[in-house]
DNA sequence: TTTTATATTTAATACGACTTGAATATAAAA
DNA sequence: TTTTATATTCAAGTCGTATTAAATATAAAA
């Protein structure tokens, strides 16, 4: 019998983030980025309009730094600030179009190693592979609403 | 026809980050740790022992960045300093024992979130699941040499 | 052996990301 | 309407990460 699915995630988690890491940090250093400021925009994007609380939170900061590193991103016109016309306490963050486009550099750059793999693979394995990774992104997709909770 | 792998594997990719990012940045709040802090750690333990110039060559810093940040570590006990016996202008770093653990627990809350995958798969798509993900590690790690070159 | 190159560290400095505590503004409750 | 709670920002101060430039130690070359 095979070893279990889990271990295998937990391998190729090793692998991904071994060689995603580094282009990662060059592109956030190349550009000027810090870590915090890219992963605040990547959480953007996902969740479209956003409160700073709401980000802070995610984040594991206090609402104060939130403030202060998303007031950066909105001076470097990656991310606009808007007033919820509902309860006017909160902003309502979201990305620029600029912002977007660093969300989707940053990526790339973490992402390239990737496009030197299916060139390894055999037709059939190619299938086989896509197969099972589409598999994994529509289950992964449900534990989303889990995942608030937590 | 199915769309390619290498979109699959982008898609995949963007999962993966946006749950890892936050098991891993909080993990480095909670306990203390910048985020170059983790990544040397996790750089060391693939490459055992390592100098200080190569290290902050993979990092894109200085190698005066690199040796601050290092001795850091050194003094936490993470990390441990020892001359080249060869050319003793260099030093040999490595992780001490409390070093890979801290490394292990990084990657644990980094990828807690796989361990609730596994549920939500039938038996046979995780043996499918695990076939195509076994192919791809095994893949992914004759991309290594050719990295290093980068 | 003097010179030059390499590997690392130290010093001075700047900057971003945090924190706590106080100030504002708005909403909801008493 | 006064009080209390919520959402955000401002202010002051700490810390880690970077930088450049200079210092140190060792190795290799002239």
């Amino acid at each position: 019998m095979s070893p279990p699915l889990s271990q295998i995630l937990h391998e190729w988690m090793c692998v991904t983030i071994r060689y995603s890491m580094r282009g990662f940090m060059l592109y956030a250093k190349q550009n000027n980025y810090s870590v915090p400021q890219l992963n605040v925009l990547f959480r953007l994007r996902h969740k479209g309009a956003c409160g700073v609380s709401e980000l802070a939170d995610e984040m594991g900061v206090t609402a104060a730094a939130a403030s202060q590193l998303l007031e950066r991103l909105v001076q470097q016109g990656l991310v606009q600030r808007s007033e919820d016309p509902l309860d006017r306490r909160n902003r309502r963050m979201t990305l620029t179009e600029a912002g977007q486009q660093v969300v989707q550099e940053s990526v790339a750059a973490r992402q390239s190693w990737l496009d030197r793999l299916p060139a390894l693979l055999s037709e059939a394995e190619q299938e086989q592979v896509a197969t099972a990774l589409r598999i994994l992104i529509e289950r992964a997709e449900t534990l989303d609403e889990k995942n608030e909770q937590v």
